[in-house]
DNA sequence: CATTTGACGAAGG
DNA sequence: CCTTCGTCAAATG
């Protein structure tokens, strides 16, 4: 499970605790993952290449997913053009719902995907779409201003 | 099984 | 800008 930074940093760690309780002592044990998600948000290309276990997920989320592991960082692409490499063009709106339920944001880079027009689309996780418009400037995805 | 609901997109105001 | 409509997987009833 991924929690991307909240504003308040207590209010995440609680909840990070209610759901793991033995966290710190697990910790050291995805110490690499820890390592690279604190390297992305310094700035660095991190690539993430890591075995996920997506099997709580259906078949058609995990295909969305597999084809957005591939965009690769700096990099962003539309709704429909996930929607057309997972076999539904036109189920650009499918797509929006299965990256909703992104359970693993970050290593799953839901966040390069965005609107055809230009407009960022949505972000679910804590950080909301201010997050997402972040970590797309950070990489350098977003051209302009 | 029938409806409703979206992190969409195109077309037409 | 805005609205309407087509689209499709999931959730809901």
């Amino acid at each position: 499970m991924i929690y991307l930074p909240e504003p308040q940093k207590e209010k995440l760690k609680k909840k990070l605790f209610s759901c793991f309780r033995n966290a710190e002592e697990g910790a050291h044990r995805i110490k690499g993952i820890i390592g690279d998600i604190s390297n992305y948000f310094k700035g660095e290309n991190v690539h993430f290449n890591y075995v996920l276990d997506l099997k709580s997920m259906t078949y058609f989320q995990k295909k969305v997913y597999r084809e957005t592991m591939k965009i690769s960082y700096g990099n962003t692409r539309c709704y429909n053009w996930l929607a057309e490499k997972v076999g539904i063009s036109g189920g650009a709106r499918a797509i929006g719902n299965a990256l909703g339920k992104n359970p693993l944001p970050l290593l799953i880079p839901c966040h390069r995907v965005i609107r055809k027009n230009g407009m960022l689309g949505g972000f679910s996780s804590p950080g909301g779409i201010i997050l997402k418009k972040k970590m797309l400037l950070m990489e350098g995805a977003l051209a302009k201003v």
